[in-house]
DNA sequence: CGTGGAGTTGAATACGATCAACACCGGTGG
DNA sequence: CCACCGGTGTTGATCGTATTCAACTCCACG
């Protein structure tokens, strides 16, 4: 069951399976550290499965302030899920942390997005979509009901990768805090 | 492609598509207000779909202190989307707000989970989930980027109704605030 | 009637945001 | 090679928002 996802992050080509299902409509491609890949309002927004690298995704407040929705680090998928299925424009900004290598599922697919699904493409949507699901559940409860600290910490066991990829401010902006206020909570934490 | 979420609603028996599908696995019941359905801990758990009344979803800190997950008001699904689907234990209490009527399906289902969605059941499978993930993205976002008056905004428009029907202090436990805070910002409001 | 939960209000507190200043590189161009 | 620069991270002072704790009102329900 796991096979699809392998495949999508091995294999030279794109795999068969998909090409089958999507036609055109898939491409790998490679993109460089900082290129922009999608922005709030885009139509039938693309989805991209991230092979090499890593990837962002993160809106932008009144303010202009940066507010970071998830990291894709390779064997992940990345996108405004809600917006590719149901034809709304997208929400997210998605840009490359990276050099990286993806899977980029665009536009046209959107007019038959279930139909087109084959028998045995579904178990492996089904699967990243609950994955997604669990990974939001826990952001939710985090972000209800934990302090800053905790919420680091829990980061820190989550994606003890990430941290050290990323700059920190961007640690900050998923937590949801500001970049000082991580500063500080990372000065406790070492003087103990 | 609706029409499966239709059938859930209002057909007198289980929609004979999902009763193939799920054999025994799935009955209909009738609950009532304050009824406990599920707790963390709960091997292969269930999940309900909600045909009238509302359930709600939550969990507890280390301190006891409820945090509301989310409401699942009639048409909605509930449940530890994950937890069904990896047989992991579920993290969430599931009760009843109202006296409510549902779709439980339970045990049984997970050792073949994936195989046992049927293809005419897939899409409605695929559809609920991504309407789940779209929920959470903004709810992620909210959380992340909103003070908590614009929180209290947002989810007055969202869910005007659900506003009427559950006591105060369950908005504010899924807003992520106390009740005290959420009395002081309704009092600004209506002061202007 | 009373009793307990829900909501309100106020005072004190804590946590994180904001603002400003500065140290520390890692380029880039003179 | 060095001077300069912008971006990143740190630190401190101050401010604002929400929490905590406590007292009180108001009902709904026994």
């Amino acid at each position: 069951m796991e096979s699809i996802f392998e495949t999508l992050l091995t294999s030279e080509e794109i795999p068969e399976e998909l090409k089958e299902r999507m036609g055109e409509h898939v491409r790998i491609q490679h993109v460089k550290k900082g290129d922009l890949l999608q922005s709030p309002g885009a139509l039938n927004p693309g989805g991209f499965f991230v092979r090499k690298g890593l990837l962002r995704c993160y809106v932008l407040d009144e303010k202009g302030k940066e507010h970071i929705y998830m990291f894709a680090p390779a064997g992940w998928a990345i996108g405004d899920v809600e917006a590719q299925a149901f034809e709304k424009p997208s929400s997210f900004y998605v840009d490359a942390l990276e050099d990286s290598e993806i899977i980029v599922a665009i536009e046209g697919m959107h007019n038959n997005y279930f139909e087109s699904l084959s028998n045995e493409a579904f178990p492996g949507e089904m699967m990243r979509l609950m994955r997604r699901v669990g990974v939001l559940q826990r952001r939710v409860i985090m972000l209800m009901s934990a302090t800053a600290k905790k919420r680091y910490d829990a980061f820190l066991k989550t994606y003890p990768d990430i941290v050290q990829r990323v700059p920190q401010k961007m640690i900050a902006s998923y937590l949801g805090i500001t970049p000082e206020a991580l500063s500080k909570i990372r000065k406790e934490m070492v003087s103990k």
